[in-house]
DNA sequence: GTTACTGCAAAGCTTTTGCATCCCT
DNA sequence: AGGGATGCAAAAGCTTTGCAGTAAC
């Protein structure tokens, strides 16, 4: 945690608890689940902090924000390259970690500069159709 | 446009032109675009109409609605398989055709079920990066 | 002492909903 | 005639912003 000590960002504790809920979370939870986790030890905790911290955290490449539901913005504490797989029906995301090749045809390179890409899959988990069969 | 004609779906004079506006649009337009685009010709038309509208076209598979765009839901008349270019400056979007074969990892395809997938490229379109190197 | 952060409230946007009226079939 | 669609207003979510007070550095 120490190591994200640099000019210009304070290590205040709201901040670190935020930091810590997300450090290894495989969840990709919403703005809303990191408020009401870290509320429990800050009560005064705000969606502004909330916010503002991951913002902050994602300016610094800590964190990467997700559009793959599109309900409400997901946060990732995996900046690693890979993708992901939504239930459709619970909206469960999981990792899939695969380097596929995929790159688009190059006479639309030329013109458009590609910086990155990222797979969304989508389906049924496990226990939604499990429930489907009922 | 006749075509669409089928039971417990009335062709309005809304419908036709929202249906007229977004036929072989390759703009990925939002609903706001839309709406804007429809009340020159129907001033009294509401956000009501136009999102009703889009989500029953949805229901019956005319158009796909995307979530490329962070900011704003977009619509896409093309229900063909294909992918997506956004320009993270600008939000424009434009579409790839090319059939990657990507699948997620076994394991993980025994215990949910996948439906599909989307590969959404992200860049700087060529008008961004003129503005760029000004 | 500076500078950044917190927390509250208010506002901003996109999207949804309730409901009376309307009109396509 | 009947059932779906329209349009208005209000509400509901999610996210951002302004600002005064506070705390990290």
């Amino acid at each position: 945690m120490e190591h994200y000590r640099e000019k210009g960002f304070k290590l205040t504790p709201q901040r670190i608890a935020i930091m810590k809920f997300l450090e290894g979370n495989k969840n990709h939870p919403s703005a809303e689940d990191i408020y009401q986790d870290v509320r429990k030890t800050f009560p005064t905790m705000s969606f502004a902090t909330v916010y503002n911290n991951l913002e902050t955290l994602r300016e610094k490449g800590h964190i990467s924000s997700l559009s793959i539901d599109p309900e409400r913005r997901r946060y990732d504490p995996d900046t690693s390259c890979h993708h992901h797989l939504i239930c459709l029906k619970c909206k469960m995301v999981v990792d899939v970690y695969a380097d596929f090749k995929v790159h688009v045809p190059d006479e639309q390179k030329t013109s458009f500069e590609v910086l990155g890409s990222h797979i969304e899959f989508y389906g049924t988990c496990p226990e939604c159709k499990k429930e489907e069969g009922i």
